[in-house]
DNA sequence: ACCTGAACACCGTTCAAGT
DNA sequence: ACCTGAACACCGTTCAAGT
């Protein structure tokens, strides 16, 4: 037995690139949440030792830094040519979207001190969108922070619920109203029992409502020529 | 030698509880980050074998639970009284100063799954304050979920700046500037020329122009009578 | 140039044993 | 009731050695 040589999944194993090395480990991320993406295991689905993987990634954070870029490329990027509204609409849609697809990316910190180039573009094309739609760099600046928190945030606590699915949520809120003390904390219960268990309730359909509030607030501040601090 | 009994800082040991776990852990956290919190780490700091903790919490999920539901504590509540807006904004900003006071917890998820007596108080007095100033059950869930998305979103953001101070942004600022090419990311160079490198710039100065947005935002949807969808 | 095997310095957590 | 010591099954990462 020279080579065992295959992979996980028993597919031959092939040249070992960066690439793969970044498309594995998102999928086992993806799969099995942050905690379960480690050197040894993501070596295992190559078919390959943990070693191996530092000819490709200088680290465990660099193999991080380089996943969060990877799927910075996944989001639509807005263009002025449809209007900045819409068009930031969709991208802001698409880039929700690709969080609950990697939620292990949401709480990661590391992009920031180091983004890669589709990270940049990304960036680039939001804040030049706004530009071109007659923004000053200073309220492009703004509208980006407001925007992208939102995003961000929304992401967080999307990913932080203990449910995802209807019946889940349903479950999940008699549960807790039942263990909730409903004379300590009224304003809960009342909005876990009339708003939660509402029939066709899901909170990801949250997201449009905040998403709205600050689109419509950013073309106010545009027609009336700028922000508080301009 | 039969007792060396003594905390890292020198000080005698004292009774060991869940309150002083948390208060050590919370402190070691804010002080070396969340990878520098360790229970081996912990037990040092508290002059006590890592294994003792495990008398006081369950495992290290649970004590990060805790961790998270003690700096709850720290957030000024709201309430109906001086007007749900400079109430709510009042919060706001204590809320944000509490995750800039401890960045660790921005990235935490555990929270969602059982929140503790802070956690839920916290709660059930942002949404009081709501709907006593006249908002519907679906809107305060909306505004909610809105305003707190955006303040953990921006924490995130800030947190994973690699600057703080104005002249740590300026250097910072300077030697992206130098590695960008301006000509693959014109307006993200110009966004860091012109904005960022202005002298007083500081990235948590955007805060309050975001929190105003959407503040401004929801006092529009109540004074129309609801949101779109009630 | 890329991969491996052994080793190092860590983790969280268990369990029986002590007081 | 609380704390300890040893052990177990893991981590990320190094380094010399192989091809």
């Amino acid at each position: 037995m020279a080579k065992p040589a295959g992979k996980a999944d028993g597919s031959p194993r092939g040249r070992l690139s960066r690439d793969v090395v970044l498309t594995t480990a998102i999928a086992l991320a993806d799969d099995g949440g942050i905690e379960s993406l480690t050197m040894r295991r993501l070596g295992v689905e190559l078919g390959v030792e943990a070693m191996s993987l530092y000819n490709h990634v200088a680290n465990k954070e660099d193999l991080l830094n380089g996943m969060v870029d990877a799927i910075f490329g996944e989001i639509e990027l807005p263009s002025h040519s449809e209007g900045w509204k819409t068009s930031m609409r969709k991208r802001s849609v698409s880039f929700r979207d690709m969080l609950s697809r990697h939620p292990w990316a949401t709480g990661l910190t590391d992009s920031g001190t180091n983004p890669g180039p589709s990270t940049l573009r990304h960036h680039d094309r939001v804040i030049g969108t706004f530009r071109n739609a007659g923004f000053s760099v200073a309220m492009a600046a703004h509208a980006f922070s407001a925007l992208d928190s939102y995003i961000y945030g929304f992401a967080m606590q999307e990913k932080s619920l203990p449910f995802t699915t209807e019946e889940e949520t349903a479950a999940m809120a008699h549960l807790m109203l039942a263990q909730l003390p409903a004379t300590e904390y009224p304003y809960l219960a009342e909005l876990t029992a009339e708003h939660v268990l509402k029939p066709g309730y899901n909170y990801g359909d949250e997201f449009s409502l905040g998403l709205d509030l600050i689109l419509d607030g950013l073309e106010l501040w545009l027609s009336l020529g700028g922000s508080p601090t301009s």
